[in-house]
DNA sequence: CGCGTTCTTGGACGCTCGTTCAAATAATGA
DNA sequence: TCATTATTTGAACGAGCGTCCAAGAACGCG
């Protein structure tokens, strides 16, 4: 009953979240999400609450869009180890090259809204502490199977690596291709590279 | 000639630094800098411009301020290792505890202003350039010294190690003490353990 | 075909933003 | 002492902000 919605809730998001991570939370209007959107401010309101909510709704579908992505990238190659060197090239290759200079939607939120916000800090640190806890397992395995060096713990470099992607999604931001950035790949390239001389187990 | 200056113009800037530190570019007013400073408005603009003019000449400073402190901290230790090892921490200590959730202002523009405006990204561009080049002297001497594994390219390495503590300040943004940033810096300090079998020459 | 309901539309509100500027103030040199 | 010059002061401005809300529009149902 009553008028039906003329548009898609999580399309309106998808939309916001673009504008949201090239522009930034605070450098982004309310009529800059109408136009964006194609969604008029009014709806926007009853849809979604305040500009905050919308941001709130927006960045937790990044998060959850982000979750399910590290995922299939980890599952990329013919083992775990390649899994890990997908993950890394992607995130890599992400923020370097002409129209690459927006990051991470996480990073950027970090930086500028979440010390100010308890709960996006929230939403940003339990979607840090996800990425580094998917990649634990994928770095056990390479490890047990031999794929991996055994010298570095595997909490360690997973938090590691969670820390170099959002440092190079920062650095990126600086320079359409940022020589920081790829030789930082390149380095962390050479980290997951079984250099041991142990045998597997 | 003339009514003479009532504030010094670097004392100022110190201050403004703190507010775009603390809270960001767009989120800070120029009402907050007028309280901040202790500087009235109109009294801002004749000596700095406009808001951004301002904003641009503090970045300028705190760039100026991290350059020094980096070569501060490398010849910190007994040798070459220990200086960066001490870097290292320092630049860790510094996004992990209460209060320490401002991160870096470098890390932070980049990530809410660089990619918006031209004369910002150069400025932080450079600055990230040059923390790495200020690396890549003590990398080679520690190599030299036999103090460091010369398994990994220095460039490759000093670049790895800025990325990482921008990193760093990033993601220490979402967490008073982030067991991930604490990680990574583990991780990041076991990299300059000499672990190699080879000999110094 | 009304009726109730839900969503859309866009004008309006109060507020704060960054910026300007004329008047007031405090120093200098003659 | 008084004109000159540089700085301070704070009121004022237009623009844009985030938010609200009354009126209109589009549906299902009886």
């Amino acid at each position: 009953m009553g008028r039906p919605k003329t548009f898609d809730e999580d399309a309106v998001l998808d939309r916001a979240i673009e504008q949201f991570w090239t522009t930034g939370y605070h450098a982004v209007s309310v009529r800059d999400l109408e136009t964006g959107t194609g969604v008029l401010k009014g709806s926007l309101y009853a849809a979604f609450g305040d500009k905050r909510a919308l941001f709130l709704a927006s960045l937790r579908r990044y998060a959850d869009q982000s979750a399910v992505q590290i995922r299939e990238l980890l599952s990329h190659g013919a083992d775990p180890r390649a899994g890990l060197e997908h993950y890394l090239r992607v995130r890599g290759k992400g923020c370097t090259g002409p129209g690459r200079t927006r990051g991470c939607l996480l990073a950027n939120t970090a930086a500028e809204v979440a010390p100010h916000d308890p709960e996006v800090r929230a939403v940003v640190g339990q979607s840090f502490a996800k990425l580094a806890a998917a990649l634990v397992p994928a770095i056990l395995d390479a490890q047990e199977q031999g794929l991996l060096s055994r010298r570095h713990d595997a909490r360690e470099l997973a938090a590691h690596l969670v820390v170099l992607v959002q440092g190079m999604s920062v650095v990126g931001k600086t320079e359409p291709d940022s020589a920081l950035v790829r030789s930082s790949l390149r380095f962390a390239l050479s980290l997951l590279e079984n250099d041991s001389p142990e045998k597997s187990r």
